[in-house]
DNA sequence: CGCGTTTGACCAGCGC
DNA sequence: GCGCTGGTCAAACGCG
């Protein structure tokens, strides 16, 4: 257990540093030289596939040629009257079998090598742009702000579609009036250049993140079905989850919950609600309400709404389901930005949760408040957005352009959105506004403080590779039955996912 | 009268 | 198998 955290915080520090990328591209140049000056000992496939491909090879070789020696086969074949030399044919064919499947191996990690370092370079590219971008943006007239905010958004697709396990293009195809924005921003968008890349890496087993199944038809084409625990449900995803053979990870629910303070009995987050039932829920004398979107007939997107036993002026609003209609505006920002987090969530969701959730993990972190959660408790992985806690202020005070640290799509959400640092005198410190001011700017202010907090990212990033890294254990044996929180400093996610099936919606105060 | 809310019943999953 | 809990349904009700 603590080895496994200490290995995690090395994970995190290696992140962190920005090392991440750098050695990778590097890699893919020099093959991997420098593994032993290292003072990380993270793990090496590539490089290892090398060396250790080399000297498995000797050692395989060595053995089958030992092989030849073996006094129990040789006293077989002798007393079974086979010739020696028989032997020796079989174990030389035998051998250069096995060495052409080294080679074929030795071929396909080289192939590896090859597709990382691309990936590598395309994310450079895609976080040059959005330097770039954001820069005209801080000195830009506002029609330049809006071009550039579109052609942003349309590289956060590009991203998201990175992230997206679901198999490009299936979001848009029942949702014309979005769909046909969005294909006209990824048209004109730079980074749609990436896409071909992006979308033949995520066939890559190696680089698939989760390959979840498309199941979002049913959210956009199959409007009639339920999500999230309905009575039919369950069934559903279950026969879904057959369906999908053991190759495929279960597909899981995403949730993206918000923690706020208001009086308000429900906070106005840009679309319409029908409440269809109350319950009391176990431990909180506050009841749970339910709701779900009629912004258009069989949106599938829920969302409970619930007081905080402790605080009751903390209204905890959770999301789920992606929406199946065009969002008003007021309401797409955010769901834009948040759906990058929650599908990051998703992204990670494949694997075990006790990674995700191991103890101290982002407690060795130097910024204390806590703003965002990954809970990876069953039976839907969340992500919590707390905007009760004051914030680090420091946190806004580093440098807009460190380098990022690991190449997920987080990083290419939402800078359009007056990055904290490009305007400082304009902006809060974060999202410790408080909800019934300045609403109109709070969105954008989260957006843009997911975006511009590396280190969030960072964590995130860690939090994600480090359960992306773990094979998938057997859920709950170390946290079962509790909550399973990780703390992440800076801010995770809003509901919001026009797209993927977990969140939705934007968010701000009546 | 139409629409949204309320509320008790029902169902499924899970733990013991 | 039973009870608990979370989630949803749908009839009843209220309001404009």
């Amino acid at each position: 257990m603590e080895k496994q955290q200490q290995q995690q915080r090395r994970e995190l520090t290696f992140l962190h540093s920005g090392d991440f990328l750098r050695r990778n591209s590097d890699r893919g140049i020099e093959n991997s030289i420098d593994c032993d000056t290292t003072p990380i000992k993270e793990m090496d496939f590539f490089s290892r596939t090398k060396h250790s491909l080399e000297q498995d090879r000797k050692n395989e070789s060595s053995t089958l040629l030992d092989s030849g020696v073996n006094t129990g086969l040789n006293l077989l074949t002798s007393s079974c009257g086979v010739s020696k030399t028989k032997n020796d044919d079989k174990s030389n064919s035998e051998t250069s079998k096995l060495q052409v499947e080294l080679e074929k191996l030795h071929d396909e990690s080289r192939k590896l090598r090859s597709m990382l370092d691309q990936i590598s370079r395309s994310y450079n590219e895609l976080q040059g742009q959005l330097v770039l971008a954001m820069q005209k943006q801080a000195h830009g007239s506002p029609q330049e702000q809006k071009s550039e905010l579109n052609r942003m958004s349309s590289s956060k697709m590009s991203a998201q579609q990175f992230m997206d396990p679901r198999p490009s293009g299936g979001l848009n195809v029942n949702e014309p009036s979005v769909s046909d924005e969005r294909a006209n921003e990824l048209s004109v968008s730079p980074a749609n250049t990436n896409n071909e890349v992006i979308s033949k890496e995520r066939d890559h087993p190696m680089l698939q993140i989760a390959p979840c199944r498309q199941v979002s038809n049913e959210d956009g084409g199959d409007q009639t079905s339920q999500s999230w625990g309905s009575p039919r449900s369950p069934k559903v995803d279950k026969m879904k989850n057959e369906e999908q053979g053991p190759d495929q990870v279960p597909y899981r629910k995403a949730r993206v919950s918000v923690r706020a303070r208001s009086e308000a009995p429900l906070i106005s987050d840009g679309c319409q609600w029908r409440k269809y039932g109350q319950k009391m829920a176990k431990g909180n004398p506050c009841p749970r309400a339910y709701y779900r979107c009629t912004m258009a007939v069989g949106c599938p997107v829920r969302k409970q709404v619930q007081r905080c036993a402790e605080d009751r002026t903390i209204l905890i609003t959770t999301y789920e389901g992606n929406h199946n209609h065009p969002l008003p505006p007021a309401a797409t920002a955010m769901a834009n930005t948040t759906s990058a987090a929650a599908s990051m969530l998703l992204s990670g969701s494949t694997t075990s949760k006790d990674t995700l959730t191991s103890s101290g993990f982002f407690h060795s972190m130097p910024y204390a408040s806590t703003m965002a959660t990954l809970s990876a408790s069953a039976p839907f992985p969340t992500i919590t957005l707390d905007l009760t806690h004051n914030p680090n202020p420091m946190q806004f005070l580093r440098a807009p352009h460190q380098p990022a640290t690991f190449p997920l799509p987080l990083h290419g959400c939402p800078p359009h959105l007056r990055h904290p640092m490009y305007a400082p005198p304009k902006l809060p410190a974060m999202p410790n506004v408080q909800l019934g001011q300045r609403h109109a700017s709070m969105v954008e202010t989260v957006t843009a403080a997911i975006a511009s907090d590396p280190n969030f990212t960072a964590a995130l990033a860690a939090a994600i590779s480090s359960i992306i890294g773990t094979p998938r254990t057997n859920e709950g044996d170390n946290n079962s039955g509790g909550t399973n929180t990780v703390a992440i400093n800076g801010v995770v996610g809003l509901p919001g996912s026009p797209q993927l099936p977990q969140s939705c919606t934007t968010f701000s105060t009546n």
